[in-house]
Formats: structure tokens, C-alpha cells, sequence
DNA sequence: TATGAATGAGGTTTCATTCAT
DNA sequence: CATGAATGAAACCTCATTCAT
């Protein structure tokens, strides 16, 4: 009966993704329950169903927003006044705040989901593989802008793509080991990348 | 059904595994029923008990069971014949087996289990931290083998650490898009490493 | 169905108190079930967890109240105003109302429970001991201030705990034969209380 | 294939029913599993059914032969040579051996199984009223024989009744509160008696 | 719009009973 | 005769979802 704002109603729905990706990365999407959420978020359980389909829905809203919140400067490497080293020091930065793990535990949540399923609709919003590419490019341009042409016996296509496994891995690690120190990891990998390609060894 | 004998009622508890492994990893633990478990495996849901206390034991045998194939050469350096790079090409070409998706996914989602949970004793078999110590050590051990002493200026054991974590973000791309080559990254690795380690760059 | 006045929960609640007592006496707590329950309270089964922990819950408060039912005046016996014998007369005249049966029931139940479980906590509510102590001794004070001071070679105190037994002892009794005339029973220790106790005897 | 002496399956039928009503008396009927029953006699859970027809003839026949136990020389009392003085003590220190509790038990549970089902041709063996009947016929036998005729104004019968109500109630308060002194309280009430009918009060 | 009581399908688990050996 | 693995019906309980207010 009483209208209610826009900004309101954005306000509220933001408000249950944000109990929902706590209640979801903390119990797991299948264990967290809608009242759960519904508590957490401050409202009754039968509100939800006026912002989200369903629990699905819902989850799937959530699992997007980080997925979103992961996308990084990566794919726009152009735009980016930093070099690749400075980039990476950055983004392995990020992964010591303690929030990432959220995001990361949603985002192997989705990764699951999206396996099991083959590649459903219901994921359309975050395809792995479009980022995949994406951040692939933006690191091998950014490489061959600090570096140069790399020599004929690396294979910097590859390096990308390993860089890019790797931060992953990293973000599996931190997950379960918040201790391990991937900024050491990635200085290390900077020096074997900066001793192959770098003029200064060849001379 | 009369006494049977041990090696029947083992291959039994093994049947079960395998058809609860393929069901977990299909639909996810939350979601597989133990009835579709029990026809997968082609008995009834209550003969389950008698091998399994319960959904959850079934589950954590299950993805213990994925986490011993995954305890690899790596640990036991010593013993091997091979070399850093034999071993590491060898561990990567694994990867390429379909079957080592549904390893991939019971290894998250026991991941997934084990930070939601803090550290259960339910995990107990598998610590994670366990395995890195290991593995991270055979890493360091085996790159110095074939290597020799590092220069001063290459942090060899934050490299072993990143070609964990490298491991297991492969393992993570493979489960998303299959079709990624991960052979070619390790091979861009070794080169990546053997410019900053080997003598002839100095030289 | 939005909010509900207290008045009306707790009038469900109670209805399906009553339906359980019903379901409970006619076939058991252990027979009885959730759905007969939920059926006989006319809502479904799981509102009843609304209401109830789970079963054991159920079962424990249906006991409770119906335990509840039988404290009597004489736990309170200074405060009544009726003499020994017209006390008792009431209190066994009301084991002719056929509803007590359920109550005798679920009092068996509960004793027999109570004697499994050695005496959990589960009963707290319900001390056995404790209401013996009060009742044995609600009895003793009225029998002195009816009669006056025993003869020293009757044993009061045991003739008070006597007569708490026959109660119980009265209750199983017309719960298995109800045409037996407890009544007449208790007139006929009355008399026999009489004789021993009464100073017109000795005189 | 292997013939085996009657009385090696009498014995053996004889030690399930041991093991049964241990097992009853402690989880109760319904909670007590066949498999717990087996395990307590020594034997595998299909054997039971060689022996009885399935739980719940188990159960009768475990309920009756408890009552069998009950049924004791009242009702033969012409043919015993003891005062009925003699015989309640007797009687009244039975109960004060903790086995007593399991007949108890069984006895209890017999008598809410008979109340549920109306009387069940189930049943049959054990008929309350009958034990009822020949109980107190034989009390006031006895109390007649030992005291001679009552006065007018005492009711004999229905002090027998009473009696046979108080045993039981004795029984239950044992069950519940194994250290009450029913002993004493057998005193109390043949002191009662004594006033009551015996002619030296009138004297 | 929001509430939150109610629904009821569906999951896990138990256990009396059967029957091949 | 005994075994004990297997069955499968049925119980308890959860929780996503609905809808009267």
C-alpha cells in the first residue's frame, strides 16, 4: 500500500544479495536457508520472493556480483596507465583482504555449478571462458609493452595463460591457507619472467 | 544373503564409492539423494548403512579418496628417478584425463567444506596444509637437483610455492574449458626457469 | 497468514497438544506419528515444528501436562479447607471420569521412560521424587489435624506414603478394569484409619 | 541339516526370550531393535524368527511369562500355610529384589498395549481380571482366616481390593523410586488391620 | 508491500523381515 | 538349521515457497 522509492527498493535488494553472499559463502548455497538469509538480511522470507525468483535466482545474482567484482583492470589493460609488474603487485594485493575468500568460495561454487550443468543458460551472466580470454590478452599485451618482443624460444602466449591459472591457484590457496605469502610468489615470478625476457640478460 | 566374503563385501563398499563419486561430482553432495546413489550402484538406499554411517561419511570417504590419487610422486622426490621437468610434464599430462575432472571437483568442493567449516575433524585425512608442506618441499628439492644452487637473486622456494598454486589453478581451468593446454604453460615454465637458473644464461 | 495474535498461537499450540495426548494414549508415543498427529490437530505435519522441537518434545510436554493435571490439592493441603477424608473422597472421586485414563496412560509412559533413561533431564519438569515427598507429606499433616497425635505403635508416616501407592495403585487399576469401585475402597481404609486412630477406640 | 534335540531348541527359545525381555525392559518395546535382541542372545537376527513369529509375538510371549512370574500363591491360598500377615510380608519383599523392576516394566507396558487395542485376543494369556478376581478372593480368604468375621461396619472386600491396588501401586513406586521403604509401609497398613479387626479393640 | 504461518514434497535414515547360501 | 546381507516401506524432519492478512 505505501509506494515506496526506487533507490528503496534498490537499497533492499542490495541488501539481501549482501546477506545472501555471506549466509551462501559461509554455510555453502545448498545449507544456507532462505529464512537464514531473510534474518540476516533483516526482513521476513516471503520478502524475498518480491526481488528474486527464487532461491536459484538468488544465488545465481549472488555468484554473478562477485564473479563481477573479480572482473579487473586486466581486461582493459590499455586504459591502464600501470606497467605488468606494478598491475600484478596490485591485483595479488587485493587477495590479502580477508573479503576475498567470499568472492573466491562463490566463485568455485559457480564453477561447480557451472560444470555439473554442462554450460546452463542460468550462468549466462559470467562466462568463464569470455574472461578467460579477455584477461589473457590484457596480460600479453602488457607484457610485450614492459618487455618487448619476446625471444623466439619463449613462448609468452603460454606464460599468460599460466599467469593466469596461476592467480587462480592462488586464490584456491589463500582460500585455504590465508597465510601463504603469494605476493613472495608473485615477485618470484616476475624475476624468472624478467630473467627471460629482459634485455639485460642477453647482454 | 549369508556370509560373504570379505573381498565381495569390499568390492561392494568400492561399488558404492564409485557410483557415490560419480553422483557427488554430477550433481554435487547438497544435491545427489543417497536413493540415486543406491541405483547407481545398483542396491537398495538402506544397504548403503551397512558400509557408511551416513550421507556425510559417504561423501568424505568419497572425497578422501580423491585426495590419495591426488598425492602424487611429489612427495617422495627422493625415491624418483626423475627429473624436475620429466616430473612435472608427466604430472601436467595426467591432467588431460577426463576422469581427473571429478577429482578436481571433489577437491573443491572438500575445500569448499573445509572453510566453511573451520578445520573439522571430519577433514582430518586430508590436511591441506599437509600436502603443500610435502609437495612444496619436493618442488624445492627437485628444481635445486637439477638446477643447482640458485642465484641470489631467485627466491626458489616462493617458485615452488607458485608452481602449487600454478597446479592447481591448471586443474581449475581444466575443469572449466577442457580444451586449454596446459602442457604448453608447464613447458613455458621450465623455460621461464631454466633462463633464470641455468648456468648458460649467466654465462 | 501474516501475523497472528499470541491467543491464537497458543491456542494451536494447544490443539495440537490435545490431538498428541489423543494419538499418544490410543497407540503409544512410539506408534504414534507425526502425520496421525498433524491429521487429528487438522494442519500439516511440519507446522507442528512451529510449535514443538520434534517428536520427543511433543511427547515430553504432552506428559508434562498431563502430570501437570494430577498436583492436587494436596501438595497445598494447609491451604485447603477440606478435612482428610473429604479430600480423599474428591481426589478418588475424580478417577471415575473416563478422561483420566489418558492422563494414567501417559503418566505410565512417562515412568516407564523415566526408569529407561535412568532420569534424564528430559523429565525435569516432572520430578517423580518430589512430587512423592510433597503429596506423602500433604498427607501426614492432614491425617494429624484430623485425627490429632498417632498411638505410638502406628507408623503415620508409612500410612501416608501407603496411601500415596494405592493411589497410583487405583489408577492402574481402573485403567484396566474401570468398573472397579475404587469409592468404596477408600471408604473402607477410611474406616480402617478410623478404628486406629480415632480416640473413640481406645476409649 | 544338522538334527538338534528338542531341548536344545527349548533352551535356545528359552534364552531369546531372556535376552528379549532385558532388552524390553531397557529401551522399551518399540526401541528395542531384533538385532540388539540377537546380539544380547548370542544368535543371528534370522534365527529369531525360527523361534517366534515376528517382534511382537516375541513381545507377548515376554510380556506373559513376566505375569506368569507375578502370579504367586495368592491365588491358591488354601493351599499354603501361611498367615496372610506372613504371606503380604513375603510377598512385599520380593519387590525389593531389583529384577523385580524388569516384570514391572514388562508388566506396564503389557497393561498400555492391553488398554490401546481394547483386549485383543492377543492377549489372551494374561487376562487382568482374572488375576484380579483370584487375587482377591484369596486375600480376603486369608484375611478372614486369620482375623474371623469382621465387625459390620468394615468392609472386608473392598479392603482386599485395595490391597491387591496397593501392591501395584507399590510395584510402580519401587520402579520410580527404588528406595522406598515398602516394607514399612506393608507394617503400617497390617497395624491398620490389626485395630481394625482384631477383638481386642473391642475388649 | 511486507509479513510469517502454513504447506507438503522430498530427503535421510531406521529396522523388521526375508532368503540365498 | 543358522547366517547376515539385502530389502524397502515408512518414519521423522527440513525448508523453499505461497498467500491471507
Amino acid at each position: 500500500m505505501v509506494r515506496v522509492s526506487d533507490a528503496h527498493l534498490a537499497a533492499r535488494r542490495h541488501s539481501i544479495l549482501v546477506a545472501a553472499t555471506k549466509c551462501f559463502s559461509q554455510k555453502g548455497i545448498a545449507a544456507a536457508t532462505m529464512a537464514e538469509i531473510a534474518a540476516e538480511a533483516g526482513i521476513s522470507p516471503g520478502a524475498i520472493y518480491r526481488y528474486f525468483e527464487n532461491k536459484d535466482d538468488l544465488a545465481r545474482w549472488c555468484m554473478d556480483e562477485s564473479a563481477e567484482a573479480i572482473k579487473h583492470a586486466w581486461e582493459n589493460p590499455t586504459s591502464a596507465e600501470m606497467s605488468f609488474v606494478e598491475l600484478s603487485r596490485l591485483t595479488f594485493a587485493e587477495l590479502n583482504r580477508p573479503e576475498v575468500a567470499i568472492d573466491t568460495q562463490l566463485f568455485l561454487e559457480r564453477a561447480l555449478i557451472y560444470v555439473r550443468d554442462g554450460h546452463p543458460e542460468a550462468l549466462a551472466l559470467g562466462e568463464f571462458r569470455d574472461e578467460f580470454e579477455k584477461v589473457r590478452a590484457g596480460i600479453l599485451f602488457l607484457i610485450e609493452r614492459q618487455f618487448g618482443p619476446p625471444p623466439p624460444d619463449v613462448d609468452v602466449k603460454a606464460i599468460a595463460e599460466a599467469l593466469y591459472g596461476f592467480y587462480w591457484g592462488a586464490r584456491v590457496m589463500k582460500l585455504l591457507m590465508p597465510e601463504v605469502n603469494t605476493d613472495a610468489q608473485v615477485e618470484a615470478l616476475h624475476s624468472l619472467i624478467g630473467h627471460a625476457l629482459d634485455r639485460s640478460c642477453g647482454k
